[in-house]
DNA sequence: ATAATCCGTGCACACGTGTGCGCAATCAAT
DNA sequence: ATTGATTGCGCACACGTGTGCACGGATTAT
């Protein structure tokens, strides 16, 4: 059942482990004629070095830990690619656990990164309190957080995200742009950060162009539920008598909310108008296509990956924001006439 | 930079650190006295055990690596977090990697995996040809196949998957029994067992109901776009003067066909049925909601993972191929008048 | 011919952990 | 009081790999 070892291979080439050892790294301190039996020897016995005792004497696993909330979310799905993709090519193995948007499941899913000696974690959505994060610093493991729900400001952690704000505004701008003035978001309560920041957006931008406090009105489910239940939910709690356009925080529940638009007979985009976020694949599919903040997600699993490379070979390196832009598709219309003020 | 090993809290405790060792492990030999003292040290010290050093002496990792074709895919997203689930239950770390439908990357994240020394390997849609095949054998580590697309009748090699043909066989009878004598299959190429399961299970149910054989059209596609994107293009091949229904090879691709016929004004379910497969968690918020063959996709994932911590056990096990269900929606409805003859 | 250089290889240690065995000290039994 | 059992702990090794240092032999320079 023993694998075979490098001290296996010494003993049929009749030399000592540090010359295989040596030889199998291109050492140029062996001998050509030695170096090639060796080899031989190693083909012919199915050699394959032992990751596990490389690590243990280099300090180092060549392993990142990535730590995202739900597998299954479409968002989270291509980030984990871009993760993956990078990690892969720089030669990288990647750890992968699920958090459920639970923060004390984050730590614990960190400490066992850690106990594994990742060179590096990334941790998307993070929510860690103050407790959390102090531990976490006490670690002292390199750390990129992924649009982090919180604010992060130790030294040795490190951030990548999208400007949530900018976003909000983009969907102001567009929505009013097409004469709507009676305006609904539709929020999600377990991100609570970004959640907050693009109704920000949303709202000030609305209001900077003078619409009435009245006017806008935010909707957050307390449920758990997936999140284009929540959409068709929020959606049916909304007076359709004023309101002509919702801003979604994802395309999940901008597409719930689509749903249930159809399902009660409300035409979408000629009574009611549809924002989203995310532009997920299914996004563009969707009947009609649906206009909404695009965030370019694969990059930003690329770009946390690259970042913590970067940290890891001691390069100077600067948190990135990226910035989302606005995918006009059919879900969105000029406000039905007489509706604009 | 050195982290704090049993050896530290050892000259802390004045001990040795067999002692702290079995301390820390819960050895009955350790009088309680000293245990604590050292339980106590090492809190102080923030020790956390190193699992690359305990995986090199037990020659076990506890830990998995998972391979699936592609990680921002919907089925392979809910089938990663029934893996994930189990194996973080389980205390098992989980390795990550795509293949992107190519076997010779699969093959090569085995190997990678292999020189980590996971203790197990889950690979999806394998792909893998003989000499991968053999190969692999050669390793000998423990593998687990979900819905494979090739046999793999390898001693040390076990199998979860679903029953294809079934599905098919379930679709024609649905549709059949709406009435629907001219039919077509959509199908995908990128895999190519289960594609051809499907679709063979669909046409033998038709053809064992008396449709004659020009009746029913199968169409592939040799892109490599995504499976929306295929769907649309494959559903714009087809002459509808005739065909009142499509069985599509998943949902992603039945997706796109769907939004093909309302972008060229062709009523579903009205004018044409369609349905998909798999029952990911958007087919029930399309328009119209989205009749399909659904496959429990993390139960997929939870007894892959089971199987092979079975296997890992030494415990006798069995391969599971699972059944599919029909799940009746708004996407098929009767035939139209007159083409049933 | 002797000394200086270079080349190829082995010895021995380190990384952090777990454990078989032995040894000293304490306890119970005769 | 001596023997025997029991308890608590340390020594030394193993897991598989990489590398500083030393050492012997061959080659070159004086």
């Amino acid at each position: 059942m023993r694998r075979v070892s490098i001290e296996d291979i010494a003993r049929h080439a009749e030399v000592s482990h540090s010359t295989v050892s040596r030889a199998l790294r291109g050492n140029k301190r062996i001998s050509l004629t030695v170096r090639t039996r060796i080899l031989q020897i190693a083909n012919e016995l199915g050699y394959t070095p032992n990751a596990i005792a490389q690590s243990l004497q280099q300090r180092q696993t060549n392993t990142t830990g990535l730590v995202v909330p739900d597998m299954a979310d479409p968002f989270w799905g291509e980030v984990v690619k871009g993760v993956e993709a990078v990690s892969m090519h720089n030669q990288k193995a990647l750890f992968l656990s699920a958090s459920q948007y639970d923060p004390s499941r984050q730590l614990a899913v960190i400490e066992v990164f850690h106990q594994r000696r990742v060179d590096g974690i990334i941790v998307g959505d993070s929510q860690l309190g103050d407790a959390q994060i102090n531990r976490l610093a006490r670690i002292k493991v390199p750390t990129v957080f992924l649009n982090s729900q919180v604010d992060h400001a130790y030294p040795g952690f490190h951030a990548v995200g999208i400007d949530n704000y900018a976003g909000g505004v983009l969907a102001a701008q567009h929505l009013w742009a097409l004469g709507h003035r009676h305006l609904a978001y539709l929020g999600s309560t377990k991100r609570p950060a970004s959640n907050q920041m693009r109704s920000l957006g949303f709202a000030e931008t609305l209001r900077g162009y003078g619409l009435p406090l009245g006017a806008l009105a935010t909707h957050h489910s307390t449920s758990l539920a997936d999140d284009l239940r929540i959409g068709y939910e929020l959606a049916s709690a909304i007076d359709y008598t004023q309101t002509t356009a919702l801003f979604c925080y994802n395309d999940s529940i901008a597409l719930g909310a689509l749903t249930y638009c159809r399902s009660v007979g409300i035409d979408v985009p000629q009574r009611l108008s549809i924002v989203g976020f995310d532009d997920v694949a299914i996004a563009q599919f969707s009947m009609p296509a649906l206009t909404t903040i695009a965030q370019p997600k694969v990059a930003l699993g690329e770009t946390a990956m690259q970042l913590l490379l970067a940290v890891l070979a001691g390069q100077p390196t600067i948190d990135t924001i990226l910035t989302p832009t606005l995918v006009v598709r059919h879900s969105s219309a000029p406000a039905p006439k007489g509706t604009t003020q």
